[in-house]
DNA sequence: CTGGGGATGGGGCCC
DNA sequence: AGGGCCCCATCCCCA
């Protein structure tokens, strides 16, 4: 699902604690840590599982339209019984029912006596003149329902897809872009993004949400109500209190690892990284 | 070249 | 369903 990368956090995480801002971070730093199109970078905690876990690179949401991917999408079609689905990425199976392939990872098994059986008059055979068994059976790894013959066993399958695919496989697509969302809720957010109605009076810029037209007042009023406890200075915006307490930490958490040099912020690791250091590593 | 602030974008969660 | 908020991230610019 393409949600699954997200560890929904106890409610207690929202109460504003600017002093825990650190080891809240840990751990959540690979919910969307890296910009598309961008290599991982390293760092001192999470480099080493940064190269297990971003490589190869998540597929962008552009690649994976069209296409399931071994995260997002195949699982949903995947069956606890077999692998119909997960090992045979069949997008449209019901009608394009790759036999040969799909063939070989039914569940094959000898003699159930006490089964039901469908299509009897059916002769006995598998894809590609594999000569059936008598004694064989068919059976889904979905329901294990058995069947005497294969093609009794595809029809099945074929209308049990038919449902998966209107029901399991429910995508919402923005009609600005490539990008498609599993509830609509998402995609409306999305298209936000697209139409940007929230528009400063003082100015006319666009934005998106109205808490981001909130921010953006707040560069006209010159408000800034997120204070700094080590210091005296403040912002307007929490994101940037976030970064400015960073200059408090002796701990620079994204360490270049060509050179070792660390840095507070994973933009100024990129930067050394791709200017400075090692411009032809990246 | 580096450090840091300012501004902004975007997806998800909670109410 | 929508608003508010959270968190993460990036880009730009300046010292």
């Amino acid at each position: 699902m393409p949600r699954s990368f997200l560890v929904k956090k106890p409610s207690s995480t929202r109460v504003p604690n600017y002093g825990q801002l650190e080891t809240r971070r840990q751990g959540k730093e690979g919910r969307n840590g890296l910009r598309p199109g961008r290599t991982a970078p390293g760092s001192l905690w999470d480099h080493n599982s940064a190269i297990a876990c971003l490589s190869p690179p998540l597929p962008q949401s552009s690649e994976a339209k069209g296409e399931p991917t071994s995260i997002s999408q195949v699982g949903s079609g995947s069956s606890p019984g077999g692998s119909w689905d997960s090992a045979t990425p069949l997008r449209d199976n019901q009608n394009n029912l790759n036999l040969p392939l799909a063939f070989s990872l039914f569940q094959r098994r000898t003699p159930n006596l006490g089964s039901p059986a469908e299509g009897n008059g059916d002769k006995l055979q598998g894809p590609q003149g594999i000569a059936a068994d008598p004694l064989e059976t068919f059976e889904c790894p979905d329901c294990r329902k058995a069947y005497s013959t294969f093609s009794g066993l595809a029809r099945h399958r074929q209308q049990r897809c038919k449902l998966q695919a209107t029901t399991a496989r429910k995508y919402f697509n923005c009609k600005h872009c490539d990008k498609e969302y599993a509830s609509l809720g998402a995609l409306k957010m999305h298209i936000r993004t697209h139409t940007l109605p929230c528009m400063c009076k003082i100015c006319g810029k666009a934005f998106s949400r109205p808490w981001l037209l909130q921010g953006h007042i707040r560069t006209h009023t010159g408000e800034k109500p997120y204070a700094c406890s080590h210091c005296s200075r403040a912002f307007a915006d929490r994101s940037n209190l976030r970064a400015h307490l960073q200059t408090h930490s002796d701990i620079k958490k994204y360490q270049c690892h060509t050179c070792l040099k660390t840095f507070s912020r994973m933009s100024l690791l990129l930067r050394h990284e791709e200017t400075a250091c090692c411009p032809a590593a990246t």
